[in-house]
DNA sequence: GATGAATGAGTCTTCATTCAT
DNA sequence: GATGAATGAAGACTCATTCAT
């Protein structure tokens, strides 16, 4: 291999590897401006501060502020959905897969959002990968409840509470310092399983 | 009394009664465009468009868009927080609380958001009166619950996933024509007091 | 009438007489920027600077930096269609046909860019105002040409070649302070009619 | 000679090859994208993506985007003057110099804009070279006119007459595909010698 | 108090140019 | 000399807010 191809392979790696820092770096920072200012209020400026890069930079990575917005939700979507998927699968009982289900989704929020120093402010349905997630969430309610679920019952309002119980208590775990996701996934499943008396009750 | 003074007194009636019904029409007009936009979306302007007044008439009853924003969440707690006042003291019972304080804010939202084109961004911790909505809640449940609860019982946790359960079954209901508070009363109850397999098999 | 209603009146009247006067000073800032920089280099703020206005204001006139150029655009067209129509109606021969229109070009010209510290760029066939002007200068000449019109004669060519004579014989004339349009209209109106050697013999 | 002097020589060669052919590539890519988008409109990226080159290889060929405009006028400018000197030696007449001058201007136009997708915005004053061309026309006409030529003439506005049928023909003849330089010129020809009533009749 | 035009700071985005490799 | 990512100045445009009438 000539000292020349070795060069040139070389600095390929190198920028390569400068894109993929460059890129993570704008990522992490929208993720943490979007929570803590919301899509609307969030500048690219803001973003791009919170880097060492100049201004310009931003678009050679995205080519607007909704696209990284939709990318950051997406990819988001996308690392949750296989995990509630596999969750589905693995899961023996309706307990088994929203321990599963619910302690993975604490877990994403904890490492995604832990550093923010406010909330994000999560829009579950605004992308189809978003929509997605819910989408799988409602199925898999359905299914593992299986003859369980009443004809006359109405699963998007189930799937509606559950998902509020998740949201919510997601939220309230992000707000202490560290987060705990494994006490806040106990209360969460609980909560779903038998209701807030029986919570309360510590059963 | 002479009739200068009458006269003045009528005219000072009538002026109240047209800055009162102004007022009314903007805090009208922006709660549509919130809902509708967002806050950061929404302009003044848009706001302004939906009434018969000048842009420069909105700042004679609100100092920016800010305020708005702040009054109208101020004011829509205000009117909320009393009614849950009134469940509590009347509620012999979880259930009846439940059913009280759930079935009002149904109405409350079907009311206020049923004629938007689109779903409130409801941010229900930004303003104290918002803020004490959530410890009446919170409060309620601790004295309600009583002695049933757990020392270890996470309170935060728990008021966090009924007020989840109320806040996702309750957008569902309005992505519904016509919105039924009944109803969706009826499940959000259920979720909280047994939980999701027992709403389901529509106990 | 009441002094209320004519005080309003009063106000109504005023500011519509600002608003034309901005107006104008806007345009008239325009054509001067268009024609010493082109469209593409010239900036808003290249217009905005030459009034005494703010920037934000160009745009309670003018949608976008497009709009007000082919406002221009359409503006000049509009105005001088009629005069060449109403040429076109009284002329009894080419030759008068020619100095009519050929004189209301050029006094044109020199009204509308006598003060400019520059050449326009003009393009002739950018908007339908633009081209109604050149279908209306090559139908002219089909008219009063009429028989003496070989079958076999380009018409696009000799109208082609016309507009060119007119155009360039004008640009000359905006390059002398003060510009002539008399003189020039003579010289074109040779050139056209009887070509180069007799117009330079200055028959 | 050494075969190291050799080598080098060979390789000199071959690196002057590479760098013509690189500038031509990019003067050739520049040339298209001018006529397309107009100066102000194209981008130094359009330019560089219509060749294998890198961005940042335009700046080892050309200083600035400005630079390389200028270069391609003058460029055409200093290819399209020495034919029409050539002519004007040759010339016998007034009628042969100009089927001389303007036959190798519409061919020079064809071949440099028959390809473009667009007209090209011709500013035939901008450049010294390109003032030059308008000099030397003006110079050929009074040389070749002589004493046909009366005290009292404007040749500057003869010349623009002259210069402006040249160019609107040629550009009428550019929209055409494919372009008829010959045709083109006869009428061209036709009306500057005789004037537009000889040219319609077919003269 | 009502009006609505004027203001100018701030937004997103583009692009000529530089420079480390 | 070639590469292509980084830079940041500059542009078009928006909008909350002010103010003369």
């Amino acid at each position: 291999m000539s000292s020349v191809t070795e060069r040139a392979l070389a600095e390929a790696g190198r920028r390569l590897r400068t894109k993929t820092r460059n890129r993570e770096a704008i990522l992490a920072a929208a993720r943490q401006v979007f929570a803590e200012l919301g899509y609307e209020a969030a500048s690219v400026r803001d973003i791009i501060r919170r880097t060492d890069l100049a201004s310009g930079t931003f678009y050679n990575y995205f080519r607007s502020k909704e696209e990284i917005a939709r990318a950051l939700a997406t990819d988001a979507a996308e690392r949750l959905r296989p995990v509630l998927r596999a969750e589905r699968e693995r899961a023996v009982s309706l307990e088994a897969w929203l321990e599963g289900a619910i302690g993975a989704y604490f877990r994403f929020l904890a490492e995604e959002y832990g550093q923010a120093a406010s909330l994000p402010q999560l829009r579950l349905d605004a992308t189809p990968a978003q929509r997605a997630v819910f989408a799988e969430v409602r199925e898999s309610l359905s299914l593992i409840l299986g003859d369980r679920l009443a004809p006359q019952a109405d699963m998007d309002y189930l799937a509606a509470g559950a998902i509020g119980i998740a949201r919510h208590v997601g939220e309230q775990m992000l707000r202490r310092a560290p987060p705990d996701p494994e006490g806040a996934t106990r209360v969460a499943v609980r909560l779903i399983l038998h209701g807030l008396p029986a919570a309360a009750r510590g059963a």
